[in-house]
DNA sequence: TTTGTAGTTTATAATGGTTCTAAATAACTG
DNA sequence: CAGTTATTTAGAACCATTATAAACTACAAA
């Protein structure tokens, strides 16, 4: 299994579940956004065995911390996941709540032009809103 | 009172709890960025009488909904809200979790080259992670 | 005024996503 | 194996937010 050793590289015991886990989130010809339940769904439809919604939470958090998932910074009940960690952004619509990847060359350099004294940029997050 | 007539032009009643919620995030020398419980201290400390919570929801939302409050995107368990509506961005310092203004001027234009089918753009939101 | 009505406020309950807990289980090391 | 440590698990707890429904208030029409 190419994720056994993927989990114990980053400190990770290769579990039964985390490599489960693994296959429903990066098993996949494209990447893609999910919340807790919606994996939660697509864990009971691909896994024959249940992940209990704690290790879903322990597992997702476990893979942020060491940057194979990331969080998008959204209003919503929920948390938003991106398989897709590379340097992007996205589009949010209003209207379904749905997200559409906006790869970096879709959107001209971003200038910051003020710094923060003793900070240094970890990361610049574009979301665009969009309507009918 | 001027907002009095802010509220009734909005089609809201200016009801005494909308008014001093009002005094309290509008009448400020700076803008400034909070969350309902931030905002229910400010209350506590500078008013007499109780507003109740749902009271501060309700008048929150109606505010947003109204364009004198903005919602800013972020990972939070708490949803932060924002005085100044005018179009700008954010620092957010990942270390102790507070937002910074940035100003559009110090931001450059940014392009956005990609359009999505019978959807228009209704705001673009920058948010700049900080570390040390 | 007065009165009717629609809008608001309020305390409290309900909701629901997320985190905590502590016991059972599984992975790892020697 | 045996001992240790990490992980999983079900369920409880947490807590921001929303819903409820009764009391109250602003307002307009008479």
């Amino acid at each position: 299994m190419k994720y056994i050793e993927k989990l114990r590289n980053s400190g990770l015991r290769p579990t039964k579940q985390r490599i489960q886990i693994c296959e429903v989130l990066f098993n996949t010809e494209k990447t893609f956004h999910f919340t807790i339940n919606e994996l939660e769904q697509k864990i009971k439809d691909k896994i024959d065995n249940k992940i209990s919604l704690a290790t879903v939470y322990n597992t997702v958090h476990a893979f942020e911390k060491k940057g194979y998932l990331k969080q998008i910074p959204i209003n919503s009940n929920q948390t938003y996941f991106d398989t897709n960690v590379t340097d992007h952004h996205h589009f949010y619509d209003l209207k379904d709540g749905k997200l559409i990847d906006l790869e970096n060359s879709d959107v001209g350099p971003i200038d910051i032009k003020r710094k923060i004294n003793g900070k240094k940029i970890k990361s610049i997050e574009v979301l665009v809103k969009l309507e009918d």
